[in-house]
RNA sequence: GUGGGCGUAGCUCAGCUUGGUAGAGCACCAGAUUGUGGCUCUGGUGGUCGCGGGUUCAAAUCCCGUCGCUCACCCCA
């Protein structure tokens, strides 16, 4: 018979690493609440409009990468690519704006990608991600970062580095582009073919490109940051002076333009020292433009999104990850029919009691049903065979220190309980 | 979409150059220990060598095709 395998980028999280993602999450939740951010969870598929219209039809992302297909309607749907969209969707669609001036949101979800896969690029992945709806201040820019700082900071890690810069807005960015192919054209024989393709649709991001040619015939082009209008200098001085009050450090990079349409003002990276070519953690910005492009009220709005992936690549490689499996409190072992039964029984009463249990489903020998104790992870095992249920008198082993006691079946609940606060709290 | 590397036991891999009965470590099972795990020792289970075709007396090994995985380019998380 063939056996049937996972599609091509995607992955099984198995037992072995699901702890590891747990403890990731649980970390997210904890720093987003310190932060005031509330968790929403929007749909896997979307109206595929929604992600033309919001990331820009000329972007990588919805030229070639989206999962579209047609449902029974014929209604055309998509696998979200990312997070923003969908979050900022579900604001205007739930009036959120209007029930309070600031919206602070996070999300945890699985995004999808119809790229070749290679490491640290999946075609289904995680991101986690914030949004802070409705502040234009440069506190708030400030805000996004400082939060997802935090979130790897309180994981332990320390090898990235943040990349700063100002993609201007609509009173400047036109205005920008225009002196920005000015100075291409003359140049243009000595661009790589989609950089040429850039030129008409979207110059800046000929700085985004690897090509050694552009990048030497780009470098001493007009830069964006000192072709910003007064309010998003403004802005920017602000967010730096800010970041520098916070002995937040970042690099300025006049390259960095993201590969999303509906960014304004600030753009940044996270960036891993300890990755290798995907070495992206997280990115975001300032997406003013973005509520109102989707038919919203124009409010102004900011976030990132940062790969869950990646994350656990690089703390892996530093080591930040310990063991994250769960353990038993107590195997059951027993030694015949009776025992048996008599285990199935206080197994689900240790669990009505808030002890985890198990016990051997296999009718083995008692020599294996310690190695099953073990290999389980288990921090007691209590013995039953015909003795202890004629006597009432259990062995209860424990599994690390290697050292057995009885104990008194009348009171199993408490005896148990004494012994896991003893040895393991 | 394009290029490189790799597909042999559940896992990590050796064997391929120079064709001749398919191996190791780990894991799993059992015994040493007749009712006690982890350590040690002994034994055992497990493979149409990715798949298809070709060359040959003979193919894991050589040739062709194909599928899969992986890394990289593009771009991103």
């Amino acid at each position: 018979m063939e056996t049937i395998q996972k599609i091509k980028g995607t992955h099984d999280i198995l037992p072995d690493t699901s702890g590891d993602w747990r403890l990731l999450e649980k970390t997210i939740h904890r720093i987003m609440q310190r932060y005031g951010f509330q968790e929403i969870r929007t749909p896997i598929f979307e109206a595929t409009n929604l992600f033309a219209r919001g990331i820009g039809q000329l972007t990588d992302i919805v030229s070639k990468e989206m999962y579209t297909f047609e449902d029974r309607g014929k209604k055309s749907l998509t696998l979200k690519p990312e997070g923003t969209a969908p979050v900022i969707r579900a604001f205007i669609e739930n009036s959120l704006g209007e029930k309070r001036p600031i919206n602070k949101l996070y999300y945890i979800s699985p995004m999808f990608r119809q790229e070749n896969p290679q490491a640290g690029r999946f075609r289904q992945f995680h991101q986690f991600g914030a949004e802070l709806i409705g502040s234009p201040e440069p506190f708030a820019d400030v805000e996004t970062i400082l939060n997802v700082l935090d979130i790897y900071k309180s994981l332990g890690l320390s090898s990235f580095t943040i990349k700063l810069n100002s993609v201007g807005d609509e009173n400047c960015r036109e205005q920008y582009k225009n002196a920005l192919r000015d100075y291409l054209r003359p140049r243009l024989s000595k661009l790589c073919k989609t950089c040429q393709e850039r030129f008409e649709s979207n110059p800046m991001r000929v700085f985004d490109c690897k090509e050694a040619g552009c990048i030497a015939e780009t470098e001493a082009a007009p830069r964006m940051l000192d072709h910003l209008d007064q309010a998003s200098a403004d802005h920017f001085e602000k967010v730096c002076a800010l970041l520098d009050q916070h002995q937040v450090a970042y690099e300025l990079d006049y390259r960095l333009v993201r590969g999303l349409d509906y960014y304004t003002r600030t753009a940044y990276e996270v960036v891993s020292n300890a990755l290798g070519s995907q070495n992206a953690l997280g990115g975001g910005g300032r997406y003013d433009l973005l509520t109102q492009e989707l038919g919203g009220k124009p409010t102004p709005a900011v976030g990132y999104a940062a790969g869950i992936e990646r994350l656990l690549m690089v703390l892996r490689e530093e080591k930040l990850l310990t063991d994250n499996s769960l353990s038993l409190d107590v195997f059951i072992a027993s030694i015949g029919e009776k025992a048996q039964e008599w285990a199935s029984k206080t197994a689900r009463l240790l669990r009505d009691n808030e002890i985890s249990a198990d016990m051997d489903l296999l009718g083995r020998s008692l020599k294996a049903q310690m190695k099953e104790a073990n290999r389980s992870n288990a921090k007691f095992a209590l013995i039953v065979g015909e003795q202890e249920l004629e006597s009432g008198q259990l062995t209860l082993r424990n599994l690390q220190q290697s050292e057995q006691t009885e104990v008194n079946s009348a009171d199993l609940v408490g005896a148990i309980r004494k012994h896991l606060d003893a040895k393991f709290k």
